[in-house]
DNA sequence: ATAAAAACCGATTAAAACAGTAGGATATTC
DNA sequence: GAATATCCTACTGTTTTAATCGGTTTTTAT
């Protein structure tokens, strides 16, 4: 039940994404940059994020990355959905319902349905607008300790 | 985002157990064969599940397992944090608030928050009863079926 | 034109987690 | 004392995850 670190590092990058969202596009360094991971991984976060439609890109000298929706239309369930493919909690509760050989006795599909209800209702209820919101917060209050050293 | 099978194979082990918490302890042997598990993997989930107090077992003939709390008193929380050993949905939210090297800028720490809240509570509100009832319902459905071929 | 800057792509490796097994030691009951 | 059980440790194989590398193609600016 832990979030892989290809989500988080990916959920990092679309942050940054919609930090930029009003400006030009980010390119590959500059958001290795700024989150600080490498490039050639976060390369293959953005490709899956492209494949899913989450972001557009342009090549070339002034190229980059960019959201292709506004951060706060962009659910953090469609980018993890994107970077990790539709994780479900156990596989009896796929989106075929014949896959587990003992689905009809098993007495924890009630228990599954129900979490995995209330994980997706948390991440399609949160926008990447709200992050982006937390992590500017959270920059503004290390400058301030910054500069009381 | 997937529950281990070490976490399904043990709640199916438990929910065995409950039913038969009025009863004599029910050996490995027992175990393996209604829950149609290999004896050598259940063994060790049922000592982790021993470790963690949830059940207490005799040897020599007829000993075995039984659980140290009524199915009702039991959630199923605790079984899975006596397999798993406490799993976080990202480490920046554990016990220990330092592990995160970037907490400071995590934007992304409120939303596992939250998530890892959600989680707990159902986990936390779901018993090894209410699994058991249900599992005692789909057997029923089961016999049904088979009556009507 | 052409050089630079970018995205694109496939393959490969390294490391960690997970699932499962084997064999023997110890305790308890009949 | 034989049978039945838990107990314990170590090991192995597989899969998943994380991360890297080298080369290709496209676009823009000079």
């Amino acid at each position: 039940m832990k979030l892989s670190t290809r989500s988080r590092y990916g959920l990092r990058a679309v942050v940054e994404l919609a930090a930029a969202y009003t400006e030009a596009p980010l390119s590959l360094a500059a958001i290795a940059e700024r989150t600080e991971l490498s490039e050639s991984y976060l390369e293959q976060l953005l490709r899956a994020l492209k494949a899913a439609g989450l972001v557009s890109s342009s090549r070339g000298v002034l190229g980059g990355y960019r959201l292709t929706k506004a951060p706060q239309e962009l659910s953090v369930r469609e980018v993890l959905d994107a970077l990790e493919g539709a994780t479900v909690v156990a596989d009896c509760v796929g989106t075929d319902p014949n896959v587990c050989t003992n689905a009809c006795t098993c007495s924890a599909r009630p228990l599954f349905l129900k979490l995995q209800q209330k994980i997706h209702a948390v991440l399609d209820e949160t926008t990447i607008q709200e992050l982006m919101e937390d992590h500017r917060e959270q920059m503004r209050r290390m400058e301030y300790a910054k500069n009381l050293s």
